[in-house]
DNA sequence: ACCTGAACACCGTTCAAGT
DNA sequence: ACCTGAACACCGTTCAAGT
């Protein structure tokens, strides 16, 4: 047993329930070991959040300087850490002790420095983008536990919309915030 | 004893506590009746959810067509939106069955209407600005939390930047989202 | 009919006893 | 030293017994 199977095993539970509601028992079982031994590998279950987290958000890459547009690779940025939580109802960014949390900030802080934002401009964009991308995380998973949501009802009640997915949601939305960030951009 | 006192008593305890870690136990102390007595007037904690993100919504007034240019307006709804759950930890909008957030939806919409966005354009706009307004009230929510959070850090990372306020953030944020989507305004 | 105490089936975690 | 069963202090809610 390790850290690993521990957070692996609560991945593969988090994907039906919420984590909050994956108990420690039902963590022990999935994993054939007495409740107690997960405290041999994880301090707490609040300390397990934080490895889920940092595990998902491990994946997420930062664009280089050659991958694109500053908007393409900022772009590129949310979307991989969208994905990479939407499927784990109960983890959300939690931007506090988190070394994942702090690359991909830092990450996203560069792109728009080399956007051409100062530093004040750049912490206002960067706490635009992250409230956008808390909420789509948050919405996101809304939507997967009842589908019948009020946020689709909404868009439903108005006439003869076509049914918008969650993704040309998080395309227009994106690039409207981009777009009026750009607007604050000092001009080159 | 009645509802309305029950939903009052939660709130007050919601102050300083989210709402889903204050027990049923705490309510009726609160209360001063025994706990089962709650159940006489409420079905279930959930419900009770409900019931207090109900009467935080209430509040907030959907601005009418005097009220300003149709940008003022939907910054004056998301505005006092805001304001009702900034200080009630753990009570988000859950579109789902409320009456108060469908009438809150359906301003949202019909504000959008009158700036000229078409269904679709507008159920588009209406799912960005909540989205963004989700993660405000998620973010002022952990910032009050804890206010040494990573999204503070992270901004005062960037040098010399001179510490910035929620409302400063919201101010530019919801500006920024605003300018994003005119730009998809169609042409009048 | 209305109210509510006791009980049930859960939690996360401590702690002491096991090897 | 490492592991873990039992126990503690909680939960929300059911249900039957009280008035």
């Amino acid at each position: 047993l390790s850290e690993a199977q521990i957070v692996e095993a609560a991945v593969r539970l988090a994907g039906s329930v919420r984590l909050e509601n994956v108990s420690m028992r039902a963590l022990a079982d999935e994993l054939g070991v007495p409740v107690m031994t997960i405290y041999n590998y994880v301090s707490s279950k609040d300390s397990l959040y934080e490895l889920v987290m940092d595990s998902a958000l491990a994946r997420v890459r930062v664009p280089s300087a050659d991958d694109g547009t500053w908007e393409e690779r900022l772009k590129q940025l949310e979307r991989e850490a969208r994905a990479a939580l939407a499927h784990l109802p109960g983890v959300t960014i939690d931007r506090r002790d988190s070394p994942e949390g702090r690359r991909l900030a830092e990450g996203v802080l560069s792109i728009l420095a080399s956007a051409g934002f100062d530093d004040q401009q750049a912490a206002l964009a960067f706490a635009t983008l992250f409230t956008f991308m808390i909420g789509q995380i948050d919405i996101d998973i809304d939507v997967a536990e009842a589908s019948a949501s009020a946020a689709v009802a909404a868009v439903q009640s108005t006439a003869e919309v076509t049914q918008l997915s969650r993704d040309e949601i998080f395309e227009f939305g994106f690039d409207a915030v981009i777009e009026g960030l750009k607007a604050r951009l000092p001009r080159a």
